[in-house]
DNA sequence: TCTCTATTGCTATTTAATTAACAAAAGTAA
DNA sequence: TTACTTTTGTTAATTAAATAGCAATAGAGA
């Protein structure tokens, strides 16, 4: 299969965690319309997302919610499942780790990393917390592909060079500074502050 | 001036976080292609982005710090400054609290909710924490209008009902679960799961 | 059976966002 | 002075994303 674009990966990612909660509701069926609502999307660009990963729906009953998660599943996860570290174990790291914990069978966050003497070597969530000295041995040894990098902005930079090192493949940026990578390093970069701060344009301009 | 685009006015709040760095450092005038490389995209954009909102650069100077740093400023904040809520001060909550801990001037938390005995009349970074039973009462009290949403997903509903029934302009909902808000109401809803999944998929994918 | 309705799946169109292209100007070097 | 370089500002072109439109068809109801 092609690669899937950008805003469609993120919709589906959406489409199933509200699906599994239809699934667990027992609801066997369910159409484009109905997924549109809960995303405040229209019905089309669901069939269009549905379309391009080859699924199928059933003429005036919808799509098999059990059959379209499983597919969606296949498509976004890794096969053997996919090694996470959590790197700096603030508020923001912790958060992303009880966010985490049970919620993906695909997805363990298999180490988080701390510069805290008092943190090194406790266990958060079932999550081991190792020194930040040793990133790169850990992510080795641990065949962690992605990082989540939340540690203070002095050490970002850093931090983000470490990981690049070992090997990291994709790098999920929240904090406020913005990180080199190579290109064979996936990178998001997420920032509160310009999400509220767009919030508030919006909410002054486009209210009455 | 018209509404700006969706993404210049993003781009326009990291331009000028990183500009106020700039700043501090003493530098007086930035080209579009140091700015575009702190954010890794074009300096054509860049220059879109500031002939949008009409400001003009010297040639062979660039951009003069201070000057761009303001007019994104006057454009981007209300002049009266907005207020905001915190509402859920778990760890998501609380990383928020202190991101935006005396970093905005025209940005204020000026509450936080819970539902929590142990929490409630206490004070975190210098906010408040209420009862959550009186998120009406305080956001019309303190003339809130931004609010960030980081409550346990069984209460999402009912406190999105409760902050547009309390006049609320915009919400950054930062639960799992997509809310329903009237036209008049700004809502972003950013999900962490998503963007790790998304990670997850192009680095797979992309990467060799 | 026949007609009507609801819904998918796909193509075509439109809109939004990004990138390319290049003239103009200001400074530098010959 | 004259040519060369750098950088802005803007228009034009391209690409990506979203939306509209509609044929096909399964089922409901007459």
């Amino acid at each position: 299969m092609d690669i899937l674009p950008d805003k469609t990966v993120e919709r589906l990612s959406q489409y199933r965690r509200n699906l599994l909660i239809c699934k667990g509701k027992g609801k066997q069926h369910i159409f484009s319309h109905e997924i549109a609502n809960i995303h405040h999307i229209t019905p089309v660009q669901v069939r269009r997302d549905i379309m391009l990963i080859g699924y199928t729906g059933t003429l005036r009953k919808g799509y098999n919610v059990v059959e379209l998660v499983t597919l969606i599943g296949d498509i976004l996860d890794s096969e053997e499942g996919l090694n996470m570290a959590i790197v700096g174990t603030g508020n923001l790291g912790q958060a992303v780790l009880k966010y985490f914990h049970m919620r993906r069978e695909k997805l363990t966050v298999a180490a988080a990393f701390d510069i805290s003497k008092d943190k090194i070597g406790t266990v958060l969530e079932g999550v081991p917390i190792y020194n930040i000295s040793d990133l790169s041995k850990v992510i080795k040894e641990k065949n962690i592909t992605i990082a989540i990098l939340s540690v203070p902005i002095d050490q970002v930079k850093q931090t983000a060079k470490e990981l690049v090192e070992a090997g990291i493949k994709g790098i999920l940026n929240y904090t406020p500074r913005p990180i080199d990578v190579p290109d064979n390093v996936y990178l998001e970069e997420y920032d509160m502050i310009t999400s509220v701060e767009k919030i508030a344009y919006f909410a002054k301009n486009i209210n009455s």
